[in-house]
DNA sequence: GGGCGGCTTGCATTGGTTTGCAATGCCGTG
DNA sequence: CACGGCATTGCAAACCAATGCAAGCCGCCC
């Protein structure tokens, strides 16, 4: 039942030619006749032959496999950013090997284990990476890319949407819709999404000449966040609109408002989220919020990925770069809109 | 800026010992002295020495990798799949090599590529496989295992849900809600998933004495599934029940009829998903809904291939099992209930 | 004191491929 | 006819770690 494996050198046998012929037949561009590369394919057909990747691996210190870390699948934004990496990697001919990584000390040990790989590149979609699993990389000539959540990682490559902006946007969008007690629905305290999304928010608030309402922490947990919006509400002065740092946990408050505490939305209290995820959009819940384009993060992360590990093969050092995506608030039922401000549109500042 | 890699040999040197002694001290199990392994392990940290995995795999021909593919992440229910094999991997000590295939020839294609990689185990998230691709694993000694959608592949393993059963306890539990005019909304015609319980279906309405009233195909597409509820809703004789193939479908339907035709869910119509997915159970749907646990599945499809792997490993041809797992129906309020049946229960056939 | 067994260790080979170098054959040109 | 140039091919040395085998060491017992 254990067939013995097919090798490059028992095609060359059954083709009539030295194992090194077959080598090349099966890499393009190598110099072969056409007519060995036919009779190659040939025999390989007939023995069921595939070259090994491992052992061409091995030898061209290229794995075309591409580590990605992601921590929870949860938040829709990170299964349509896997899908997308994955597929713009199997268009380049390289394939995501997964880790499914939460945070902390077990992270950074499959972290670990990626490099025992000897992945191409690296993806890092909301995991935060330790400064020593940076540094490593970096030695080892494997370029990273931090993806929506970064940390101050200097030779990591950095794509996040517009954090700042979107919070700020969203402050000034609140203020015009007539909202005067406005809270925040804070993410995880130490991530870089939250942060930026909370300064950008405060210092709209502060353009506009108000003040944040009240503050709660919902830590990117529906349930945690379905909690804090509850109290809020249930609070001495409830707030008129609460800006929630990421769509996830809109929807879950959403639901905990309406059919919990019997309250409409945005009659009662009006709703921003922030990613515009799939779910936001569905009708149910149309939630207004600061749409990143996925697609576009995708096609950075790669080909911010690519063009590093086409520089770290040519031997060059490439430039961490850091790139900002931008964004837009789309309008849609969950809040007070602004006089004029119709659903579906899109609104910016100076608009 | 390029490092030379650092290698066994240089670890050995550092250390004073020979090449093989830093192999079998990174080998749990191998004859070392615990000395000797201590002074090596100084010596790997000095240089930040980590062992190849790719050197390794080629010679041990084991890769401790898992080829996973999966069709669509759009359906919540994969990326929960995914996130569970790949943890369960993980406590393993294998990883995932993700395979984001569609259908037909491109997944083929990408199939043959997850065997150069010299995978230890495939597992198939309803992806189809070809019969050439099955016959390529089982001579490679390579378990493949697949999970909810199968096809008819004998050598590979096959862990399903309760598909007919499913099928057949909604129809009793739509007829015993008093239900006459019941439609079926189809998933992809050709997927053993659908097959089966649109069987069960027509099984259980014919022991209730019922017809099919209607039928429609939604081909597991949420824009499709709307459409077709919506023309199903519009013809002459609409339905007082429809059975989507599954949630994805059925939440987008519930979208639609409320948000397009203005429709109440359940008053007007009664909406019956499968899969039980998170957003089904967010209050807003609440669908009713035939559960197959993801945990379940997960559980069973890891201890299926890692057990397949022992075998494989040891030499044996291991048994292609197939695996049916029981789920229940969860009662929720996207539909009449019978008499004396309550929200959040579990319902069956002979209750 | 000799011999035997058990634990460590090093040597050398193995795994499947890529690739630099040299050899071969062929064609065209002077 | 000889020779340069080119395309194709084979040889053999990598790549890095695991492992069978035999040698070395030590202790113990007779």
């Amino acid at each position: 039942m254990p067939k013995r494996k097919v090798t490059s050198i028992d095609v060359a046998r059954e083709a009539g030619v030295s194992q090194s012929a077959v080598s090349r037949a099966f890499t393009p561009g190598a110099s072969v006749a056409e007519q060995t590369r036919e009779r190659v394919y040939e025999a390989a057909e007939r023995l069921g032959y595939r070259p090994n990747a491992i052992a061409r691996s091995l030898i061209t210190n290229r794995s075309h496999m591409i580590g990605m870390a992601v921590s929870y699948m949860d938040n829709h934004f990170y299964p349509e950013l896997v899908q997308g990496i994955s597929d713009r990697c199997q268009m380049q001919g390289y394939h995501v090997l997964l880790f499914t990584a939460g945070e902390g000390d077990r992270a950074d040990l499959e972290l670990q284990r990626a490099l025992d790989y000897q992945i191409d590149g690296l993806v890092l979609a909301s995991v935060s990476l330790s400064s020593e699993i940076a540094e490593r990389c970096h030695k080892a000539g494997i370029p990273v890319v931090m993806v929506n959540r970064v940390s101050s990682a200097p030779t990591a490559s950095k794509v996040v949407g517009a954090n700042h902006l979107g919070g700020r946007t969203i402050a000034h969008f609140l203020a015009a819709g007539g909202h005067r007690r406005i809270a925040y629905l804070a993410g995880i305290a130490e991530t870089s999404t939250n942060r930026d999304r909370e300064r950008g928010f405060l210092d709209g608030l502060t353009e506009r000449g108000l003040l944040l309402h009240a503050r709660a922490e919902g830590n990117y947990d529906a349930e945690q966040a379905a909690r804090a919006a509850i109290a809020l509400m249930r609070g001495e002065s409830a707030p008129d609109a609460i800006f929630c740092a990421n769509d996830h946990m809109a929807i879950a408050v959403m639901d905990a408002l309406r059919f919990e505490l019997g309250l409409d939305v945005p009659e009662d209290v009006s709703i921003v989220g922030f990613d515009d995820v799939g779910p936001a959009q569905w009708p149910t819940y149309a939630i207004t919020s600061f749409s990143q384009s996925v697609d576009a993060m995708i096609e950075a992360t790669s080909d911010t990925l690519f063009s590093a590990i086409e520089a770290a093969v040519g031997g060059e050092a490439f430039e961490a770069g850091s790139i900002e995506l931008p964004g837009a608030l789309v309008v849609r039922l969950s809040c007070w809109l602004p006089a004029g401000v119709e659903y579906g549109s899109h609104w910016t500042i100076d608009a």
